[in-house]
DNA sequence: TCTGGGGTCCTAGGACCC
DNA sequence: TCTGGGGTCCTAGGACCC
């Protein structure tokens, strides 16, 4: 048997941060309130943060700031480029603050998280639900939704009702059979987590319009034309619990740093050193979860929206595996050289790193002495307690990332450098 | 003129093996 | 007309999420 068919009796929430980034924006500019906010992803692209009012305006999620730019003059819109820092600042409050109710939570992403109410002894779950979001309210001025259901799916469920409901208020449980059923009857199928674009389609054209009859269509056909990952869905909308509380968060399998470049590189030099920049981020990032890296990509690509279009990839394997920043930088330089065309504008870089071992495990680094290994170890955690305010040699020549950023608004919460704009 | 970044997981298909 | 079949491993690409 593949799952556990009884109904779930567990209760958990999916706290979310109502418009987390425009609404961090507002937190340091109280003149915002009431206005629409748009925030802009790296190199001021295309929306990725929008205020209600501003979503009142038609501004969707992802569309190019270009096509909506004449809103700023003819209906106000406040326009922010994205300040990463501040916001994974006010992300570790929140759920600093959401930790004082219950250890149990999972971290699920930057403005979101799922709490176990099991052993609480909540009695009134709706009352439980106004005390968070009055106390995330004071401890951190941002505004949260809560859902309150048996399983992950149907907290995401009860969450965008809390959010679009007006009686709701922030806060809807969704504990009883007959409730979530009519709760379901009203959600178009797509909205289903899980569910994307190309999955509604399907289901569209099986009749299926909505989560309600997504909930009583036969496993068998999901199973066949689907993945087994929907079918896990559609269990969690019955409420069988398929997804657990991750409490502890996962080690990453890859880590990748790759940005799209404010202006096209064309010096070779330039490029090298952007990808230096992306792998010692990479590196910080590996060491950070204590893992070394076994593998390495190195990607590089032009504009695909003009001619000639160029993209190139390629991996290299690090024997043995390690996370020591300049034995990084050498297999990225060795990569890059391999696959960069001169004389093209690259519009666009990244690295990836793969195949992680523990950086303790046996065979990291067994074939350094280890001497060595140690005085690398302490060399890295020396330049990672620094936090950003040092650049290594070949970095320095990228002059930062090749972001634009017009818009940003001031670091109140870090004292990051101004150089390294990144989260 | 101007279109983000960082992840996870599944599936299909090929290579290879017995 | 013709075909063994089943297993594993790997990779590329797709789908989805925030």
């Amino acid at each position: 048997m593949l799952f556990e068919l009884s109904p779930s009796r567990q209760t958990l929430a999916l706290v979310d941060c109502n418009n987390f980034y425009a609404s961090c924006e507002r937190l340091f500019n109280p003149s915002l309130n009431g206005k629409p906010v748009v925030v802009l992803s790296n190199n001021d692209g295309c929306a990725i943060a929008r205020s209600n009012e501003a979503k009142a305006l038609g501004i969707g999620m992802g569309e190019p700031y270009f096509k909506w730019k004449h809103l700023i003059e003819t209906q106000g819109v406040k326009v922010f480029s994205a300040n990463f820092a501040l916001y994974g600042d006010m992300s570790r409050r929140v759920m600093a603050t959401l930790q004082q109710f219950t250890p149990n939570i999972e971290i699920y992403s930057i403005d979101e998280a799922f709490m176990s109410l099991d052993d609480l002894g909540i009695v009134d779950h709706e009352a439980f639900g106004r005390d968070v979001r009055r106390t995330v309210l004071r401890h951190t001025g941002l505004p949260v939704s809560l859902g309150l259901a048996r399983t992950k799916t149907l907290a995401k469920v009860a969450n965008h009702a809390a959010k679009k409901v007006p009686r709701h208020q922030g806060v809807c449980v969704l504990l009883d059979d007959a409730a979530v059923r009519a709760r379901l009857a009203s959600i178009p199928v797509g909205d289903v987590w899980g569910v994307g674009r190309r999955k509604a389609k399907w289901l569209n054209d099986q009749g299926i319009l909505t989560a309600e009859a997504l909930m009583d269509f036969d496993d068998r056909l999901i199973r066949k034309h689907l993945s087994v990952m929907t079918l896990r869905t559609v269990f969690e909308l019955r409420g069988i619990a398929c997804l657990g509380l991750e409490a502890a968060a996962p080690f990453k399998k890859s880590i990748a740093t790759t940005r799209t470049f404010g202006d096209e590189i064309r010096d070779p030099a330039e490029l090298e050193a952007a990808v230096c920049s992306f792998t010692a981020l990479s590196a910080e990032s590996l060491r950070g979860q204590g893992s070394a890296a076994g593998g390495m990509q190195v990607f590089v690509e032009t504009s695909p929206f003009k001619p000639d279009y160029y993209a190139n990839a390629v991996f290299g394997d690090m024997c043995p595996p390690t996370s020591f920043t300049p034995a990084l930088m050498g297999m990225a330089r060795r990569l890059l050289a391999r696959i960069c065309r001169p004389g093209l504008s690259y519009k666009r870089a990244g690295v990836v790193l793969m195949g992680f071992v523990r950086a303790d495990a046996e065979g990291a680094g067994l074939y350094e002495a280890p001497a060595q290994q140690e005085k690398q170890g302490r060399l890295m955690e020396a330049v990672d307690r620094l936090d950003g305010d040092v650049f290594w040699a070949r970095e320095q020549l990228s002059d930062g990332l090749h972001l634009k950023q017009a818009r940003r608004s001031g670091r109140f919460t870090s004292r990051w450098s101004e150089l390294l704009q990144v989260c």
